[in-house]
DNA sequence: AGCGTTATGGACGAACCAGTCAAGAACTGA
DNA sequence: TCAGTTCTTGACTGGTTCGTCCATAACGCT
């Protein structure tokens, strides 16, 4: 009945994804984003609406994507929950410090510069921050279960603290510390996490 | 011989400061800035020389000032170094969830928002988180000396440890935790260091 | 007082950018 | 094939912003 799409919803939020990352909000250009995905201004307008709302969608895709992607590193059987766990401190601190651009990461970047004045944007990210402190807490808990963390301490703090250390490492990387200081604290911040009395 | 200035250079880098720290660099007029201090275009250009020059010297005097203020509150004597350096944790969790307008601190929000393309604001940044974690080493080998933190732990990457948890303090704090959930990550953070086997 | 030097402030120029619009293209169902 | 609908393209608009310029003001030295 109607033309159909030359694009890719999903490819367009991808490129965009890259340029708002790179750029930042304010410093990324609709034209750019334009450019980058071949289309024409009109159709990124009647696609997405505008800049704001094009980086919204950006924006709860990313936080979606990585809550997911954590959920999926931390998730499984309470026997390898500790190594799980481990593995994936030591993820964040190597992916941190493999991002020689210092991008950082759209969701503290992005919480950085617009979660002052965008409301949107900081319901976003908070949502964001507390599905992953859960997914730590679930994670903790299993560790707990299996005898690998102390059985006395309360694992909602445990991943609160865990989380303000990936998000700490995240935030020195993006200042250029270098990778051995980043894994050096992701191997101490497992290290201090209180053990079972055996 | 000359016209002397009508303005104090330092009120104005102040200024400009609290302009930026809400606004974020790129969000931030020169206009903004000129009426808020109340020069003209012409006296802040001819002053500062350009936006960019001009927020350099904000953000080299902002790095300054935070390392020295975290340099009043954790030198002195061995004996309350532990004190200290509790309060200090304590004090980067209230600051931060005293902070709702959610600013958070502009070496956090200048580096995520410029370090990328900005040299000289990675450098400055990089520096002056160097400079943060030394004065933490400090502080931790004092505690060591005077044995409330077990003396064979390394100095430097506990206080690697800790930076990366104030910074995860700021992130998170910009996220929207709440003030309970900082103060349980300082509280915690304090409590899994490691203690002298009495 | 006159002069040279530097500061002031606001008008101006040029570039830039978000968003609009209109003319035409692509497709489907009848 | 034709009509109706949606998509595409890129030129255009209106507002914004960095930075400059210039006439004027303020000061010290001679």
């Amino acid at each position: 009945m109607a033309r159909p799409r030359k694009f890719d919803e999903q490819q367009v939020l991808d490129t965009a994804r890259e340029q708002f990352w790179s750029g930042g909000y304010a410093a990324t250009r609709m034209e750019d984003i334009a450019g980058a995905t071949g289309l024409g201004k009109g159709s990124l307008y009647g696609a997405f609406g505008g800049k704001q709302e094009l980086f919204h969608r950006v924006f709860d895709a990313y936080c979606g994507s990585v809550v997911d992607a954590v959920s999926r590193q931390l998730c499984g059987n309470d026997a390898d929950a500790y190594a799980r766990l481990s593995a994936h401190v030591y993820a964040v601190a190597a992916a941190t410090a493999a991002d020689t651009a210092h991008r950082g990461c759209l969701l503290a970047k992005g919480t950085a510069e617009l979660a002052e004045h965008d409301e949107t944007v900081a319901q976003r990210a908070h949502a964001a921050i507390e599905a992953l402190r859960a997914l730590l807490e679930d994670a903790i808990a299993a560790c707990q279960r299996n005898g690998d963390i102390a059985a006395d301490a309360d694992p909602g703090k445990l991943a609160a603290l865990v989380l303000a250390v990936l998000r700490g490492i995240e935030a020195l990387g993006k200042a250029g510390a270098d990778e051995e200081t980043l894994t050096d604290i992701a191997r101490t911040a497992l290290a201090v996490l209180p053990r079972p009395a055996h």
